[in-house]
Order: structure tokens, then sequence, then C-alpha cells
DNA sequence: TGGAGCTCA
DNA sequence: ACGCATGAGCTCCAG
């Protein structure tokens, strides 16, 4: 039968696991009766700490099913509840009497819980019935946060032998590797192996609690931890399980014409070229244009080399060759189709009809989230053609008879120089922002000496450069680039801006100097960006960890505002029994579905909770649109 | 799998 | 002389 060489994989696993056992002393207790049920329930009601971990079928909250759970009260002992069960033994259904009272026993509890990777655990409890309304110590954004740069060991496993010396038994010996031939389930795993396997992974986060609170302390990340990162978690879960809606008519739709003029711009090229090749490979365009075709482009040309074929480039040569704009609609039409038009309605969860994104808290590291899978803070919305997919996102449907929700977006008003403004506490900028002014203006009449009122749109637009540059550390070089200015009218216009706004220059300078003495910057609430010693390195590498460490205030604030923002609101949302919910976050711009009958109430709400979300010593100010959809919200 | 190229704030 | 703005994710190609 086919069971065999599962059998002896598994026989096999449990030899490797015994020599490994050494390292991780969980002594495993299977939840089997009622009788260990209470046990475990009178445990829980005296415990400092519970950790937890979920075993289920997938990675994927939103749509995998819950195979059991562990809980450890004290290290050393591994409790392991199925869920399901072959035989007629004690196990824990989703909604059943025994999850309410297991659930009551957690949110009712005075102990710390703790998880690592909480908002998985958190989203696929919340799933079977079993929500969870306490805050989570998540051992793995405490890791995160005390090194950024872990990024990529982040697991459980690594995380034990980091801080406990534990090797502990993968995943992949109990259900296989998922490009190895085909992976199980941890489902068709038997219980005598999933037990120990599961109650040493909630023993393990017991303990690391106890292995990273000593750095929290030290570095300094309370705050964050406690007040932003773990209170945001159940704000995530319930924006991911949510999804956002998808008009997938009108995606099918799109995707038809789009093609269509596609296989027409790709014909047109053909026809130009005398030839078919492949337009989306940059190696075989650059040959058509810069060979086949000869133009030429304004560059110090290493000979070895073609020049590139990206899109400010091909706008050189826009009108140099009537290929060269039918290849930059194929580009368009073909990324946007390959990235949402053809590519959205795949990630559609037929259960709920959405897509559910992942918001990440532990990739960035100045604290932003991420989005993934689909990556919804990088839709389009400066094409025309771009904005026709971003159409697409629609409100949720209502009940029977009812309307669709509408889209509200909420977005912050030039939040990161709100902040250059408190951390350089600089009178200028913050007089500025104080009277409510254009600050682009203002900045420019600033500069030039002149009434705000008298500013021209060019000196508006240099401002407005210089603004946006000074949080990323720009040069009067760039300053150049970007505005056309020469370099000496680049370098006298920055010199005018920094004799203007000394609080900003003074800033810049102690947050290099900073970095370089104390080897970090840290974030308003105190996360931090650690540096290399650059002594005797490259000029260049030093700038550019200047630029970093300039940033990384400016950029990790904003952001912890924003998820303050999000976690104050998420809590008057519920507290007012409104049905609005959180849909997206991108960095600076909250979206929502609203109910049209709570438009009214919620825009107000999201003002207010936005503006108020921390003080400052300048006015947060949000700028609300609403509409049927992400493009019509304004 | 890494780079080129594109999208966003 | 050099090199030239911060932070991400996804798709495609080529090897």
């Amino acid at each position: 039968m086919v069971e065999t060489p599962v059998q002896l994989a598994l026989f096999e696993t449990q030899d490797s696991y015994g020599e490994a056992h050494s390292g991780a002393p969980t002594i495993p207790r299977v939840a089997q009766s009622s009788d260990d049920f209470a046990e475990l329930l009178r445990e829980i009601d005296a415990a400092d700490r519970i950790a937890f971990d979920t075993e289920t079928t997938g990675v994927d909250m939103t749509r995998c099913d819950m195979v059991g759970m562990s809980l450890t009260t004290r290290p050393g002992i591994g409790w392991y509840l199925p869920v399901e069960t072959a035989s007629g033994d004690w196990h824990l259904p989703a909604d059943s009497p025994d999850a309410l009272t297991l659930r009551g026993a957690l949110n009712r509890s005075r102990a710390l819980l703790a998880a690592h990777n909480a908002k998985f655990d958190l989203g696929v409890l919340q799933r079977h019935g079993m929500p969870i309304t306490h805050p989570v110590y998540d051992t793995m954004i405490a890791q995160f946060a005390i090194d950024p740069f872990a990024r990529g060991a982040l697991g459980l496993k690594p995380l034990a032998k980091l801080h406990l010396g534990w090797d502990m038994q993968e995943i992949e010996t109990l259900i296989g590797h998922s490009h190895v031939s085909r992976q199980r389930s941890m489902r068709d795993v038997p219980l005598a192996l999933v037990a120990p396997y599961a109650a040493a992974d909630a023993d393990a986060t017991w303990r690391l609690v106890d292995a990273l609170q000593p750095q929290v302390a030290a570095l300094g990340l309370e705050r964050l931890l406690n007040e932003v990162e773990f209170p945001l978690i159940p704000v995530l879960v319930d924006m991911e399980l949510d999804g956002v809606a998808i008009d997938r008519p009108y995606l099918a739709a799109l995707s038809v014409e789009m093609t269509a003029r596609l296989r027409v711009v790709e014909a047109d090229i053909y026809r130009l070229a005398g030839r078919v090749f492949n337009v989306g490979s940059p190696q075989q365009l650059a040959n058509m244009l810069y060979r086949v075709l000869g133009l030429q482009v304004d560059v110090s040309a290493d000979a070895a080399y073609l020049p590139s074929t990206r899109a400010h480039r091909l706008e050189e040569l826009r009108d140099k060759h009537p290929m060269v704009p039918l290849v930059l609609e194929q580009r368009e039409l073909a990324k946007l189709l390959g990235t949402y038009v053809d590519a959205l309605p795949a990630l559609i969860n037929p259960a709920t009809g959405r897509v559910h994104t992942h918001f990440n808290q532990a990739v960035v590291i100045t604290g932003r989230l991420s989005s993934s899978n689909p990556n919804l803070q990088n839709v389009p919305i400066t094409s025309e053609m771009g904005r026709r997919v971003r159409r697409a996102f629609i409100g949720a449907p209502g009940a029977p008879d009812s309307p669709r929700a509408c889209v509200l977006s909420s977005d912050y008003s030039q939040v990161e120089l709100r902040v250059l403004a408190h951390l350089a506490d600089d009178a200028v900028l913050r007089a500025a922002f104080q009277r409510g002014e254009d600050i682009h203006a203002s900045t420019a009449a600033s500069i030039y000496h002149v009434p705000i009122a008298q500013v021209t749109s060019e000196q508006r637009g240099f401002a407005k450069r210089i603004n946006f540059g000074i949080a990323y550390g720009m040069s009067s070089f760039s300053l150049a680039r970007s505005t056309g200015m020469t370099d000496a009218q680049a370098e006298k216009f920055m010199a005018d801006y920094f004799r203007r706004f000394a609080g900003v220059r003074r800033w810049l300078e102690s947050t290099k100097r900073k970095m370089s003495c104390d080897g970090y910057v840290a974030t308003l609430y105190g996360r931090r960006r650690p540096f290399n010693d650059m002594r005797g390195r490259d000029g260049s590498e030093v700038r550019r960890n200047e630029r970093l460490a300039v940033n990384h205030p400016v950029q990790g604030s904003a952001a912890e505002i924003v998820k303050i923002a999000m976690i104050k609101l998420q809590k008057a949302l519920r507290a007012g029994g409104y049905k609005a919910r959180l849909t997206v976050q991108v960095h600076d711009e909250l979206v929502l579905d609203v109910p049209r009958e709570e438009v009214a109430d919620v825009r107000e709400l999201v003002r207010r909770e936005m503006e108020e979300a921390v003080q400052l010593s300048v006015p947060l100010k949000a700028g609300i649109g609403v509409g049927d959809n992400w493009d019509s919200v304004e």
C-alpha cells in the first residue's frame, strides 16, 4: 500500500528526533479525556504565562484547517489538544462547548499569553471559534525588534537554537519537503508524533520570552512592543481575515480588452522590427533598439554593454523611432495584466470571495508594514491604465437588498515631514505646520524670502523636492538631478534651506553623529537601526549609512504613528458597533470598507483617531475620500 | 536564483 | 574623482 514508505519515513524521523531530543526537553501531555482537559483548565487559571501554538494543514491562515493546539504553562511540559481524532477520544472541534470553554479560560486569564508569529495562530483560532482578545507576546516580533538583520532567521527553530541551544525537530521530518514529491498534511501525521513536536514548540516559545526579555529591556523596546507592535497583531488578523473585495467580472472584461490591445501593440512592434522577438526580454529588446535599429542614447557607454531599456531611458527616445512608444505601452500592459488583471482572480479565496493579503510586521527595517500575496501597497495609481486596475478594488457586498459598502481612504498629509519637524524641533518648520500652511509653498517662501502668496509654482516645486529629499539624506547633486538646476544652483539652494531651517540641519548632523558614536539610531518608540563601525571605510559607504541613519527615525516614527492610529481606530470602530472594516494600510493611508449608512460617522471617527493618534509638537492632519472603489476615493 | 524593470509611499 | 535618495514586492527572463 501507499502507507508503507510513509511509515518508514516516520520511523526514521523518530530516530533522528530521539537524538535531538536532548536539546528540547519537553514532556508532551496529550489531552485525551475530559479529565485531562479539566486539569489543563486548572493549570491555565493558575498560570503566569501561557505559550501556545497551533498545528494546521497549511501556512495560509485564511484557509487552512486546525489539526491541534499545544499549550505550555510552565517549562518542560507541553499539552497537546487534538482538534479531531479518528477514535472516540476527547478532542477539541471548532465551536464546540470545550472550545468555548478554552477560549473563555484564555481570555479570562491574567497570564501573559505568548506565541511565535502570533498573527497566524490568532487568525487560525479566530476562524475556529476561539478568538483571543488578550494582547499576545510575539517572540518573532520581539526578536525582529532586537535584531532587524535577523530577518531571514526569525523562525522558532533558529531562535530556539540561538537563545536556548535547542536543536529542534524540523517540521519537514513530519510532513516531508514541499519540493520533494508531495508534502503530507499535518492531519495525516500520527498523534504520537505530532504531540511531542507541537509540545516542544509551545515550550520553546514559553522559554524564549525569558531569553528575549532582558534584551528587550536593555534596548528599551518595551514601549514599542507593548504599545505598538503587540496590540497591532489582532488588528492585522482582522484585516487579513476580512480581506478585500474584488470586482471579478470587471477584471475579466478588462483582461479581454487589455490582452487584445497588447496583441495589436506587439504585432506592430514585430512589423517595425521586421521579425518576431521577445519584447519582454530586456536583452533582446536592447539588441533590437540599439544594434538593429541603431538608436543612440546620450550616456557614456561602456562598449561591452548595451544601454538599459528602462522606461525613463526609453522616454528620451520616444520621438526617435515609432517602436519606442509601442514598447512603453507593451511594458505597461504586460505588467498590469501579469501582476493584477490576470493574477488577482487566482488569489481570490473561494470561501470568502476576497483576496487576503499578508501584512508582515517583521520585514521592513524601519518598522513599516509590508504586504505580500498580493502586495496591496503598490497597486498602480499614477497612470490612467493603472487607475483602471485600481477600480477593481471595491467595497464588500452588503446584506441582501442593500448596496455594496463604500471604500473610504484616509491619508496622512505630510506625515514624515511633520515627524521631522517634531524630531528636529525646528522652529520654522513647526510654525509652518502650526499655521496650517501649504508646507511646500511655505518652505519656498522661507528660502526665497518672499511672502507665501508670491511663491511661483517653480519655486514651490523646488521646495517640494527638497522637502521630500531631506528625509532621505539627499545631496545637492541629486537635487540638481531631480530639479534640473545646475549643481551650483542646487548647492546654493540647499545652503539657503539649511540657513533657514537650522533645527533640521542640527538634527541631521546630530543623527549622523549618533550613528557613528553610538552605532545606532532610533525612532520615537525606540526601534533601533544598528550600524557597523565605518572607520576606515570608503567615503561613499559612510555617506550611504548617513542617509540610512537620517531616514530611519523619520520613516520609522511615521510608521509607528500609523500603527497606533490603526489600533485606536479599530478599538473605536468596535466600541461603536460599526460594521466598517479596515482593509488595507499603505504606509500613510488607511483604507476601509464602510457601509453607506455609516459613512458620515466613520469619516469623522477615522479623522479623529488618525489626527489624535499621538501628540507631537505639530498637528497631524488626515485627508479623507469616499467612493465606490479604490480609484474613485479621489 | 539573481538581475532588470516596474509599482507604491 | 566618485557617486549620486529611503523603504518594500512581483513578474519576467536567462542560466
